[in-house]
RNA sequence: GCCCAGGUAGCUCAGUUGGUAGAGCACGCGACUGAAAAUCGCGGUGUCGGUGGUUCGAUUCCGCCCCUGGGCA
């Protein structure tokens, strides 16, 4: 769509290596923008080589937020996320400047467009049980257990999805109600009544796949470069099960850090998951963000003028 | 040059006592509500090295050729 007033928060959306650090820079200078950081990996202070954040000299002095603000040993959350980012985005706006959300965590976009359910926190031993239980047990026997406890979402997931099988056994377990009751009565997001208003510009990039996986190929290769190695050594010696520990390239530079994998395997293993990741989220934006302003294009300045003349034409004063 | 072993999906391989073939990984499509760089569902994508022969029918049996390993000279 096209904007015909400057709108009030942009959110820049594309799948990882796609280039959208630098387009936000660009972004925010231009429209005295601050960017706020929506990637599920980059919020953890240990991990920057891996998970591609921007560099003091990639910012140009332009705010960044949500970067590195949580430690590899806490379970950060897309709950988490989204209560800090309306904080940020809040607080952006208040000083009239513009947020532009950049990220490539598809759930964290619809968490500020959606929301999420108000589901209360999960008690803490609660939650170990279930998913020592689901560890142990397996997903099958979790689910015939979720069918007793709480069939309607027993029906909706895969008794092979354990992940989701433990959320809705925790939630079903923790308060009592299923988590169906909750996602029903969901409220929409911090940012659904101003992209209502029309004020919200949202833009996908989608390039090519054959040049988006070139990109993440030397773009690992230049992460080695820069140490990624010697971070995943630095990494302190957590719990398996951490999110942070997700991270691509973290597994397999750690299985050859252990002598477990060969180098070049390790790194081929490593490319191979973010391509593969790649392309889950080229699905996530294709389907679920079916009505947001997308191009095909790949070189930023084609980007660029991609969106000053097709999203936010004119140009304005704020 | 001779003798073995092998040539089947993008890769590593299985298999067909002769009826045009299937696993893992890769790859493609999809789902997605507090772990989401997560988790899960669906899909076989192929001149079975080439060429003659036997046969109703050959990827399978036979001949020749090509290629790749290994051994002997």
């Amino acid at each position: 769509m096209v904007f015909p007033v400057r709108p009030k928060v942009i959110l820049l959306a594309g799948p990882t290596a796609s280039g959208k650090s630098a387009i936000a820079v660009e972004l925010a200078r231009r429209l005295d923008g601050e960017i706020v950081n929506a990637d599920s990996m980059q919020v953890y202070r240990e991990l920057s080589v891996l998970t591609a954040r921007p560099g003091e000299d990639e910012m140009l002095g332009i705010p960044h937020h949500l970067y590195g603000v949580a430690s590899v040993e806490e379970v950060f959350s897309v709950a988490l996320w989204a209560e800090a980012a309306e904080k940020v985005i809040d607080d952006i706006l208040s000083r009239d400047h513009i947020p532009i959300v950049t990220g490539g965590t598809g759930l964290y976009f619809r968490a500020l467009l959606e929301g999420l359910s108000e589901v209360p926190d999960i008690d803490a031993e609660v939650r170990t049980t279930v998913r020592h239980f689901v560890d142990k047990e397996g997903t099958v026997a979790a689910h015939a257990a979720l069918v007793r406890e709480d069939p309607v979402m027993a029906g909706r997931l895969n008794p092979a999805d354990g992940q989701r099988i433990s959320r809705a056994l925790e939630v079903v377990r923790s308060s009592g109600r299923s988590l169906a009751d909750w996602q029903s009565a969901t409220r929409p997001g911090p940012l659904a009544d101003l992209d209502k208003l029309g004020r919200v510009a949202k833009i996908l990039l989608l390039p090519p796949r054959d040049w988006l996986y070139q990109r993440c190929n030397d773009r690992f290769d230049a992460m080695l470069d820069a140490g990624a190695l010697d971070e995943v050594r630095a990494l302190p010696p957590v719990n398996q099960n951490l999110p942070a520990l997700k991270a691509l390239g973290v597994t397999p530079l750690r299985a050859h850090l252990s002598g477990e994998c060969p180098r070049d395997a390790a790194v081929e293993q490593a490319k191979t998951g973010t391509r593969q990741y790649a392309k889950r989220q080229m699905t996530w934006f294709r389907n679920q963000c079916a009505n947001w302003d997308s191009t095909n294009e790949k070189e930023s300045e084609r980007i660029l003028e991609f969106i000053f003349s097709n999203i936010i034409t004119e140009r304005l004063t704020p």
